[in-house]
DNA sequence: CGCTATTTTGAAAGGGCTCAAGAGTAGTGG
DNA sequence: CCACTACTCTTGAGCCCTTTCAAAATAGCG
């Protein structure tokens, strides 16, 4: 496993002309696809950032690694996001397949020229940032204020609503990230991300779907989960008395 | 202090033409300052983003409230940032002024016609959402791994480099913000970030400048604050052995 | 079935948090 | 000039959640 994880080749990406593409997806719809095998690299943290990526299959996770060995989960990606768009001359983190992967690549280079060439791209290419910029603060408030409970309870969460809003009809979700990857992702060690799923699961809020499958689970209490994860925002207006709030409430 | 805290008035902003900017900070210069109190509030976190921001003087905190009342600071704004840019239809983030502070805004619509007409400024559009990202990946990983001590550290070293970046001579740093604002932003208490930066004082890596102005700190040992920070980067290289780090490194 | 990787569970330790009190620092007004 | 008040910051003691270290259980795969 270990020893199939570098980077896929760098193909030779024709600077073929993208001034057609309608949105996003079509640009890379006529490259060729490259197929990852689980643990195989992207890219890593430090590389120039030279291409684009769009996930075709598979998930993704990215990742940087610090001095002492600790790593930290940034973010995964699903088929049909893109990678790289925010990044200047390095990839500010790296990327490598979860499981089986498959992606498609254009030359920033192309997909730059492509963009300022189209009206219809560059709202889009807008959207995507700010999706990404949101993401990432959320993240942060996850970080740097929650507990163990609330982290996994949201992070069940967005997978819950990213499952429904894909037509999905029951609430079974898939996380095909090991527990390390969820630990890495939610500022934990392996074992509290365990303990707290099996605490989850006595509380009756989830169940592991299927033995077979252990990375399926079934959310039963949606709404209890909503609670637990801590993001039950209070009346927005709420907001407008106190601006100068502290970090706990005055008791 | 709080009776001023309000949303300062909301100005017709003309839609002067802004064709000729050469660059983002002429695109403001024609607009009138306007002044901030003391934790008066730019605009507040699910407001319409109506208005792009650049700071003029003063510094100004971004922090979203939790439903339980705790705060977080996403991050803090200083002479010269602008605001606004990376955002859809709502601010993800409210804005206040940490002390008297000016600021002066353009409508988001001449904004992006403005950026829209000229090659000029969306390179630095994109430049700036590059630092943006950059800035909330670091905080992220710092959140996520990070000791007291390296949090502190690292915030330090931010301020730091941007002292040293404007021309400062010597390592005396101010912090405007107060205690809290930094434990809201690097994830701690008010105590544990008071008790980190004696015991910082303790090691000699750091001084209170003045005893009459608390916020300003001199930084003794520089080299310290960066091995204390935990971001010393191993050989780069060193990334592409173990492709699939784990949160520790094996023992 | 047997090996390995992953996950779960247990017990103990530790770092940061909570609660509480004290020490500066400013501003106000007599 | 000093007392009074309000606020920020510091310091102390005990506790709790998460981590650490260790081992057992389970799943995956040849």
């Amino acid at each position: 496993m270990f020893l199939s994880s570098y980077a896929i080749n760098h193909q030779v990406a024709k600077a073929t002309p993208f001034a057609a593409a309608e949105n996003l997806h079509e640009l890379f719809s006529s490259q060729p696809r490259e197929h990852l095998e689980a643990s195989q690299a992207v890219f890593f943290e430090g590389d120039d950032a030279k291409h684009i990526f769009e996930v075709v299959e598979g998930t993704l996770r990215l990742f940087r690694i610090l001095s002492d060995g600790r790593r930290v989960i940034t973010g995964f990606l699903y088929a049909g996001d893109i990678v790289g768009v925010s990044l200047r001359n390095k990839y500010l983190y790296g990327a490598e397949a979860i499981g089986p992967a498959s992606v498609r690549r254009i030359s920033r280079k192309a997909f730059e020229e492509a963009v300022a060439d189209s009206d219809a791209l560059r709202p889009e290419v807008f959207s995507r940032i700010c999706d990404e910029m949101a993401a990432v603060q959320d993240q942060l408030v996850l970080l740097s204020s929650k507990t163990a409970e609330e982290r996994l309870c949201t992070f069940l969460l967005k997978h819950l609503q990213r499952s429904l809003a894909g037509g999905s009809p029951d609430a079974v979700i898939e996380l095909p990230m090991t527990r390390q990857d969820m630990a890495d992702h939610l500022g934990l060690t392996i074992e509290t991300v365990s303990r707290t799923i099996t605490k989850l699961i006595g509380k009756g809020v989830l169940k592991v779907a299927n033995p077979v499958a252990r990375h399926f689970i079934r959310i039963e209490k949606p709404a209890k989960l909503v609670q637990l994860s801590g993001d039950g925002r209070t009346n927005p207006l709420a907001l407008r008395v106190l601006p100068c709030h502290r970090g706990r409430l005055p008791h």
